[in-house]
DNA sequence: TACTATTTAATTTTT
DNA sequence: TTAAATAGTA
């Protein structure tokens, strides 16, 4: 057998993990050193010399572009195609085991997912079902709060709220919440994981049939797991399960969000034969940049240590440039851009980097001004949209009349003469009786609507029968049409004049086109109905699907992760902004902004331009900040200062022109960040934060006896110390 | 029920 | 500034 094609493209640290003995394994892959290679060569290994079967081997990654890109290296690699290889997500797999152990597991077996969207909405619903007021139950703290609690494993009943009212009534929430998704045979992103952990737990001849399958398990991201996922690969793996775990702790940037890099660290002692292998040489950067990522991450503790190598030349230096303001600093990347093109590179190899969406706006408007193509990640994804989830809504309560999320979205849409009042006495009636709404409006709720609301609901009943009863012989992309042009919606729609609505006409178009050309997981022994709503809601489709032309990139650095450019900007690097001043509580989020800065440096092959405004608007005012603390931790001989070349005059953007910038330039008064100073009623304090300029300056104190406070400056009459 | 005025809050988002 | 959600009005 010929083993070339898989050992012979590695370095030595890369075939070192590549043909290990099979036992467990992490690889510590630093950014850009090849990491999916070594998982796709391994598995390619493990099949064709180890001569493991693909049967025996699972596959789990993070994302359904990860999966679906080492899916097809490995067939590519192995030329044969391995379709009982089990490749996908950690949300994927649950729902795959969760769909073949639905009465295991306790779940209906028409269970239906719901997406981060329609969890906040059953959330509200929830909150106000227990009439509480939602300013001091904010809907999107309590979806938080919830999720938190299951991505540590945690149902209500694990959570102490002794002494602790808030907590208290966040459990009951939570608790009413879940009672509703399993009422409805609803589950939410954090519950599929959950679920199929218990499902280990509670029933062992089924875990022990996936342990036996499963004698190697690989895992990319490995510091992106949760409590619940590593739990459930440990109890997967069992005793005798290899564990391949490939990962980078300092590109952990999703803490926030539940992950602990700690798993990682702790794989040692749950697997006393680790063996721990380190890729530190870099296919992507000049070593410039390379020193630059390796002298911000050596500030961060609690690592596992490496540094980043290439035997590539240095490159350029890093170009910094301090910009007066936002605008400016827009017109500096924009030049750049221009300076990029013309030398006859692509738009697309140019991505500006930013800490938050906010930001794109001066950015967007500048290339529009100079008409630029580009593109901005993130936003609303295809199955996202709100045409779209309600077409799905109708379709899910074909699956599944209990869904009462989806009927509330759609009972009265387009509109049938269903109002608020009378959804609301269905609501109550069901509540009362423990039944989905469906059942309540079928005994028209027990008979309390008036005839006029009566006779709607049962057209609505009704339409729905029917859309069920002549559909039951169609294939999947004829039933998404046919319920597109009875319910109603398609033509609803239609008569809305304007551009929007024409684009949402295009998009349920298109719903047709994605249900006509989805071809199901064959693993997954659904049918086509089901697999598609699943579909939609575990892989939310592209958030622009534009067609192909060649633009620069504008993204958030999260969404940057994974991601590598010829030449990338860094915008806003401004303390309070990046590192975000959010985070700046807790030194576990200092570190992490580090990482983040340390994932956007990383992502740069050639050029790497950093930048921050002294000036910068926010929501409507302006804000002063000193360059972000980062800046500082990048060794000098990497960098190169840009200077604004001299103008005749600095830049004035509105009105006010030169007079006014002068002031607003500089901190109002003479007060700086970390000044003491005293006020008449307040006593003394230590100066945080300014914004605004001239008689609307405002400085944010921090006084030792009355806390922090915003204090106008020109009244304040504050004493400097 | 649909449109308009007002209020409120604004970090990051793989599934 | 602005987007979204809510409250009020025709």
């Amino acid at each position: 057998m010929d083993v070339t094609p898989i050992i012979d493209p590695l370095n030595e640290a890369q075939r070192e993990a590549v043909t290990a003995p099979q036992e467990p394994v992490l690889v510590v892959a630093g950014a850009g050193s090849g990491k999916t290679r070594v998982l796709v060569h391994r598995i390619a290994w493990l099949v064709e010399v180890e001569g493991v079967s693909p049967h025996g081997i699972l596959a789990v990654t993070f994302t359904n572009k990860a999966a679906a890109e080492m899916r097809g290296r490995v067939e590519e690699l192995l030329d044969i195609p391995v379709g009982n290889l089990w490749v996908g997500t950690f949300h994927g797999l649950a729902h795959r085991l969760l769909r073949r152990h639905a009465e295991a597991a306790g779940l209906p077996q028409t269970f239906q997912i719901l997406d981060s969207q329609d969890q906040l909405r059953l959330v509200k619903r929830v909150i106000r079902d227990m009439e509480l007021d939602d300013s001091t139950w904010a809907p999107r703290e309590v979806q938080w709060f919830i999720n938190g609690q299951k991505d540590e494993g945690r149902r209500p009943d694990h959570i102490d709220t002794r002494n602790d009212q808030t907590r208290a009534m966040m459990v009951s929430i939570y608790r009413n919440y879940q009672h509703m998704c399993d009422q409805n045979g609803l589950v939410d992103f954090a519950e599929l994981l959950l679920r199929a952990h218990e499902l280990w737990l509670n029933n062992p001849d089924i875990l022990r049939q996936y342990q036996q399958r499963f004698r190697h398990l690989l895992v990319d991201e490995f510091q992106d797991t949760n409590s619940v996922q590593y739990a459930w690969l440990r109890v997967l793996a069992g005793k005798e399960g290899i564990l391949f775990a490939v990962g980078d702790d300092d590109q952990s940037i999703y803490r926030w969000r539940g992950a602990r890099v700690e798993n990682m660290f702790q794989l040692k002692q749950a697997f006393p034969a680790m063996r721990e292998i380190k890729l530190e040489q870099n296919y992507r950067s000049t070593s410039t940049i390379l020193n630059a990522a390796n002298a911000i991450i050596a500030n961060n503790h609690d690592r596992l240590g490496k540094n980043l190598w290439t035997d590539g030349n240095d490159g350029e230096p890093i170009r910094l440039y301090r910009a007066y303001n936002d605008r400016d600093e827009a017109e500096f990347v924009v030049a750049r851009i221009e300076e990029w093109v013309a030398q006859g590179n692509l738009r697309a190899e140019a991505a500006v980097l930013y800490r938050s969406n906010a930001q794109s706006r001066v950015l967007e408007e500048m290339l529009l001004a100079k008409q630029i193509p580009y593109r901005v990640y993130g936003g609303l994804r295809f199955f996202e949209r709100a045409e779209i989830k309600d077409a799905l809504a109708y379709l899910r309560l074909l699956e599944n009349r209990a869904d009462d999320t989806s009927f509330e979205r759609v009972v009265n849409l387009p509109t049938r003469g269903i109002g608020a009042k009378t959804v609301s006495q269905l609501r109550e009636y069901a509540a009362a009786n423990a039944q989905p709404l469906w059942d309540a409006a079928r005994s028209g709720a027990g008979g309390a609507l008036s005839s006029r609301a009566t006779t709607a609901v049962q057209r609505f009943l009704l339409l729905l029968e029917q859309l069920d009863k002549d559909t039951t012989d169609l294939d999947l992309g004829d039933t998404v049409d046919h319920v597109l042009q009875h319910s109603g919606l398609l033509e609803h729609h239609r008569k809305d004049r304007g551009e929007q609505a024409e684009t949402r006409v295009e998009n349920l178009e298109e719903l047709v086109n994605a249900a006509q050309s989805y071809e199901p997981d064959a693993e997954d022994e659904l049918p086509p109905l089901a697999a598609f709503l699943s579909h939609a809601a575990l892989e939310a489709g592209e958030g622009q699907a534009e067609k192909w032309e060649d633009c620069v990139q504008l993204m958030t650095l999260h969404s940057a992760k994974g991601l590598e450019f010829p030449l990338v900007f860094i915008a806003g690097l401004e303390e309070g902004l990046f590192p975000h001043k959010r985070s700046l509580n807790d030194p576990g989020g200092l570190e992490e902004e580090r990482r983040l800065c340390y994932v956007g440096i990383t992502r740069a092959m050639q050029q790497l331009y950093m930048s921050h405004a002294e000036q910068r608007r926010m929501h409507g005012i302006d804000n002063y900040a000193q360059v972000s603390r980062f800046v500082a931790e990048l060794p000098t001989d990497c960098i190169e200062e840009i200077r604004p070349s001299i103008r005749v005059s600095r830049p004035a953007f509105g009105k006010g022109a030169g007079f006014r910038h002068t002031i607003a330039a500089e901190p109002p008064g003479d007060v700086r960040l970390g000044q003491r100073v005293r006020h008449g009623k307040f006593g003394e304090g230590v100066v945080l934060n300014y914004e605004g300029a001239g008689a609307h300056a405002r400085v944010q104190v921090n006084f030792e006896t009355a806390g922090t406070k915003w204090l106008v400056m020109s009244y304040a009459n504050l004493e400097l110390m």
